[in-house]
RNA sequence: GGCGCCGUACCCAAGUGGUAAGGGAGAGGUCUGCAAAACCUUUAUGCACCGGUUCGAAUCCGGUCGGCGCCUCCA
């Protein structure tokens, strides 16, 4: 069985082919850290985790570099959100590099609560300013720019592959519909690939270069390190949605203007957005929604992803706080099932038989038809409640399973040793029930339960976990 | 204004021609001193609405209404 997946290139799931047997190359456009980031982008950063996790799994040794934008949005412009950051950090003195850095390791931090694999490669735009003033000088010798009003365009004319991403219709793209017109174009879709002439005041981070004194435009940054780390010609490259238009567009026509090879990348892939209230949504009340904003409601960072795990990748996924205490409760479910599994399970074998392999094999069967983790996800739900499957069986499979979900189902579910007082007053309490002393015992359980013990009695006698 | 996507039970969500996965929530029951957990049963003759194609449609076509995305930095 070979994986597929779903190519915006085509707009069809193709099978997947390597470039090289056995390896994989794949690009993810990262954070522009002005900002902390919010459910909606992370939801994006899982999705590539899956797609990561899944390719690894299948034996491929994954090449996955994002970069990090640190410049370009960083100053001022006619957004709200920016204003407020440059505010705040007037107001805390901090400098742009410094609000960058806060940025960058608090968007990592998010990334390993969510258990999502780090990059092998994390790459700074502002390490790499210049690869992009080369780039650019290549795709300036090839002929497909100019420059006006002091500013080095990409001339999309000059480049008869533009568009096709985006499925673009050249003839009838519209300019000026929503926003401005540069004066400086000639082509309405053409971009800017270095400026030495900002239309923002206050631009705080600015380099020499063979066109003057200026900064990199808003798409190179990700052509220029992609090309770098991986080469003129990889497999894939992802991203949210919104790319597809304007930013991996612009980063075809730049790559392939400089190299001549097309396709400069084989797959692309595609997160369709998280969609929320539009209340939580408002920029104008500047309550983005962001992780520990869950966190500190008391959500664990993994009842997200396991939200997000109950959508297709390429659908729209509806968020609200009723969404997530559900993905919370099935999440919770999961794990106490499992550690019952582990408590009654004897040696676990290393690879399932029978009825779990055959779970295993249709659960691998969804994830490799383009990431049906929905599916995947009521294969493992199926094999769980199925009696059939002894528990050291179910073990076995769940830790593969788990291999591409991510959701830490091993080994959140160890076994745990009660400290020695809380055993005595659950030992006391069975005592007490023996004797028909059901007030002591409930008072016993109570005030376990104050301490975050919970207890459950059954036929082969009195269990306890703790509240998550 | 242009391009594209979507509308499935109380909620989230799979399903793209063959008769509605899964999870959460709710209801009833078994078990239990009680509780919890678990288990059993139950919750869409119907998939926004209207019309069409077909032996057969949630799935294809047309229209209507509603929602979303991109065209501007955006996951």
């Amino acid at each position: 069985m070979s994986l597929r997946l779903f190519n915006t290139l085509t707009r069809s799931v193709e099978d997947f082919v390597s470039l090289e047997a056995g390896r994989v190359q794949m690009y993810a456009c990262g954070p522009t850290v002005y900002n902390y980031a919010h459910i909606g982008n992370l939801r994006t950063y899982i999705f590539e985790d899956l797609l990561r996790r899944t390719l690894e799994y299948l034996g491929y040794s994954v090449e996955h570099v994002m970069n990090v934008t640190d410049v370009g949005h960083l100053t001022d412009d006619a957004d709200e959100g920016e204003d407020k950051v440059i505010r705040s950090a007037r107001e805390q003195g901090m400098t742009v590099w410094e609000i960058a850095e806060h940025f960058t390791n608090a968007f990592f931090s998010d990334l390993d609560n969510l258990d999502v694999i780090r990059p092998t490669i994390v790459c700074k735009a502002t390490d790499h300013i210049q690869d992009m003033i080369g780039l650019i000088e290549r795709i300036e010798a090839k002929g497909h720019t100019y420059i006006s009003g002091g500013n080095v365009y990409f001339d999309v004319t000059s480049f008869p592959h533009y568009g096709e991403l985006a499925m673009l219709d050249r003839q009838n793209l519209q300019a000026g519909a929503r926003v401005g017109v540069d004066e400086n174009k000639r082509n309405p879709a053409d971009f800017v690939l270095w400026f030495t002439n900002s239309k923002f005041e206050r631009q705080a981070m600015v380099w020499d270069s063979p066109w003057g004194r200026g900064y990199p435009g808003w798409h190179i940054e990700c052509s220029a390190m992609s090309m770098k780390y991986l080469g003129d010609k990889f497999d894939i490259h992802c991203g949210g949605v919104d790319h597809i238009n304007v930013h991996h567009t612009n980063e075809i026509a730049q790559a392939e203007a400089a190299t001549g090879v097309h396709p400069w990348v084989r797959y692309w892939l595609h997160g369709e957005f998280l969609v929320l209230d539009k209340d939580k949504m408002s920029k104008s009340l500047g309550n983005i929604m962001t992780l520990s904003s869950l966190t500190e409601k008391g959500y664990d960072s993994m009842d997200f992803r396991y939200f997000c795990l109950g959508g297709h990748y390429r659908s729209q996924l509806q968020f609200s706080p009723e969404a997530l205490d559900a993905a919370r409760s099935a999440r919770l479910s999961l794990l106490d099932r499992i550690a019952d599994f582990r408590r009654r399970a004897d040696s676990v074998p290393e690879h399932p038989e029978g009825k779990a392999a055959a779970y295993l094999s249709d659960f691998t069967s969804r994830m490799q038809d383009d990431l049906h983790v929905p599916q995947a996800l009521s294969v493992l739900w199926k094999m769980i409640k199925d009696t059939q499957v002894p528990p050291e069986q179910a073990l076995s499979a769940i830790g593969f399973m788990d291999r591409m979900l991510g959701l830490g189902l091993i080994e959140n579910t160890a076994e745990e040793n009660l400290e020695e007082e809380l055993s005595r007053l659950i030992e006391e309490r069975n005592a007490a029930r023996k004797n028909r002393d059901f007030e002591r015992a409930d008072t016993i359980r109570e005030d376990l339960e104050k301490r975050g013990i919970l207890l459950e009695d059954g036929p082969d006698g009195t269990r306890w976990k703790r509240k998550r």
